[in-house]
DNA sequence: GCTTTGTGCCAC
DNA sequence: AAACGTGGCACAAAGC
């Protein structure tokens, strides 16, 4: 059963109408669930299931299997235009004043008109039901469109009660590695030490600033460094003395300056990390995030995310998930078999495909990224040779990119079309050089496409994982110390996803539960994507009080 | 002065 | 200076 919720619904009795709803189980319909579920969870109300119509829109234009439907064919309108709402309020800003603006006598603009209020959010939902019924296969479709919801209503969760964050283990880290915070404008000790050594080994003036590029390049040639770029792998390769100082610079200048102060101060508030996930962000269907860099961020900090007293994590990751996803969406028995067992790469070797486990990873990941130097080009005839259907079916894909054909993951969701250049560029190729020109473009493309459907059938799979998982947390229920206010105050709850892993923060005596929902929704992922196919998920799983001791 | 671009590195 | 896919982000330099 649907309820839909359009604009006059936004007011103070929201939160008792859908809380007094759930008991029926309704599947929310809205716009945009960040417009709508952040509000509900600050007031303490969960929702079952939603239908998010800004997600559902996107994915219904561009799928194959409703291309040929008005509601593809149609021009954009406005539910095409929207933006991604956020999730929260934005960061305070570190080291400077807010801008105050009104007094702020620069050009008057009128706000401008909320593009929500022109939406008909029950119009939208029927024009989409059509179109999945009229669809090539109105099953698949329903499940991605349920599927990305779920995903949707998870993102908001995490955002809402956040990733625990020790902010003094973190200035721990920080001040070991580079020295006590510096005053405003400063470079810690460490890296001032470093600096004064680089120059002295490249004798270089004390105004060389090692992080101008332009200036270190031409102070590493004076000195005989023959480098082009200041790149790790590059400078890895040269015997020089001021290598090793160099790159040491350059590691805890990174740290400094993506996960350093600045950023505790921006993006840790309350011993919590709230990043904005961007469900459907990547066009795979990948989730990307915006803001403190949430999914990128890096092992040398992760000792800080640590659980709060009473409580651990139950971190858990998908082995080799991209290979598994092949090997069920071409039905690649011998694949599948090589997946049994739990270690893919090592099942590939013992099917006798390639010599090593090194080779066997390399290997599958080249078939899938496209890679035509190496080692992985080398064993992709034996791959091809062992495991026929899955090299095939991402050599089709390739192939279909490489005519600018559209692919699709397993559930439908379509690769957007080349760019405008495309034609241009196939059009413009008169002489050699823009001959090749056209043919790196065109192979580009194809590398895109060939990922595009392991690596978006792998996020779909993921969001299976994350919707089975979400529903079979809430099911444990109630345990152990509470640690905040709210709905999840009491209940073990998705802290942290990172396109195939995932990071609960349950009451230490759930954590064995906890585990188990997690291998559980993992069979049902496969279970929901692939139905009977033999194809295994297995997870490795660790409960841990600290992210950096999850495997 | 501001915005855009290039570089390099973090994650999967 | 990348090879081989998807991203975000910070900083300095270049462009306007």
């Amino acid at each position: 059963m649907n309820r839909v919720l359009v604009e006059s619904q936004r007011d103070a009795g929201l939160a008792a109408l859908v809380h007094a709803g759930e008991a029926e189980r309704p599947r929310w319909a809205w716009d945009d669930t960040n417009r709508w579920y952040p509000g509900l969870l600050d007031a303490g109300v969960r929702v079952d299931r939603a239908h998010d119509l800004r997600l559902a829109h996107t994915i219904l234009r561009r799928s194959p299997l409703t291309e040929h439907t008005g509601f593809a064919q149609v021009a954009p309108g406005p539910w095409d235009a929207l933006d991604p709402a956020p999730a929260g309020p934005p960061p305070t800003l570190p080291h400077e004043e807010r801008p105050v603006g009104l007094f702020d006598l620069g050009e008057v603009t009128a706000p401008a008109p909320d593009p929500h209020a022109a939406l008909d959010p029950e119009a939208e939902l029927a024009a989409q039901e059509e179109a999945v019924a009229r669809s090539g296969d109105p099953g698949r479709l329903r499940f991605l469109l349920a599927a990305e919801s779920a995903g949707a209503l998870v993102a908001a969760e995490l955002h809402h009660v956040g990733l625990p964050w020790r902010a003094d283990v973190h200035d721990a880290i920080l001040t070991q590695r580079l020295g006590p915070r510096p005053p405003l404008g400063r470079r810690p000790d460490t890296l001032e030490a470093l600096a004064v050594r680089i120059r002295e080994l490249l004798d270089a003036p004390p105004t060389l600033n090692p992080d101008s590029h332009p200036s270190l390049l031409k102070a590493l040639q004076y000195a005989g460094v023959g480098v082009k770029s200041l790149s790790q792998w590059e400078l890895m390769e040269v015997d020089h003395p001021v290598v090793e100082p160099l790159l040491e610079y350059k590691k805890l200048s990174r740290l400094l300056s993506a996960n350093g102060w600045n950023w505790l101060d921006t993006w840790v508030r309350d011993g919590r990390f709230r990043a904005e996930y961007v469900v459907g962000g990547v066009v795979t269907g990948r989730w990307s995030s915006v803001g403190g860099g949430a999914l990128q961020l890096p092992k040398a900090v992760r000792r800080a995310v640590v659980a709060d007293d009473g409580w651990t994590f139950v971190a858990a990751d998908v082995a080799q998930l991209e290979p598994r996803v092949l090997a069920a969406m071409s039905h690649d028995d011998a694949m599948a078999a090589a997946g049994r067992g739990g270690d893919m790469y090592a099942g590939i070797v013992a099917s006798g495909a390639v010599a090593t486990r090194e080779l066997a990873k390399v290997g599958m990941l080249g078939a899938m990224y496209g890679g035509t130097t190496g080692a992985s080009a080398q064993v992709l005839p034996s791959l091809a040779r062992a495991f026929p259907r899955a090299i095939a079916l991402v050599e089709e894909a390739a192939r279909a990119g490489e005519r600018g054909d559209v692919v699709a993951t397993w559930l439908g969701r379509g690769s957007p079309r080349p760019g405008s250049d495309w034609d241009r560029v196939q059009a413009g190729a008169y002489d050699a050089d823009d001959g090749a020109r056209a043919r790196s473009y065109t192979r580009s493309f194809g590398r895109f496409t060939r990922n595009f459907v392991v690596q978006g059938t792998a996020a779909e799979w993921a969001l299976a994982w994350l919707a089975s998982a979400r529903r079979r947390l809430w099911d444990l229920g109630e345990a152990g110390p509470a640690h905040r206010d709210g709905v999840f105050a009491r209940r073990p709850h998705l802290a942290f996803f990172l396109h195939d892993e995932v990071v609960v923060h349950t009451p230490k005596e759930l954590a064995d539960d906890v585990a188990h929902a997690l291998r559980a929704a993992a069979a049902e992922a496969g279970r929901l994507l692939f139905g009977a196919y033999p194809v295994e998920f297995p997870l490795t799983v660790a409960t841990v009080d600290s992210y950096a001791d999850a495997k």
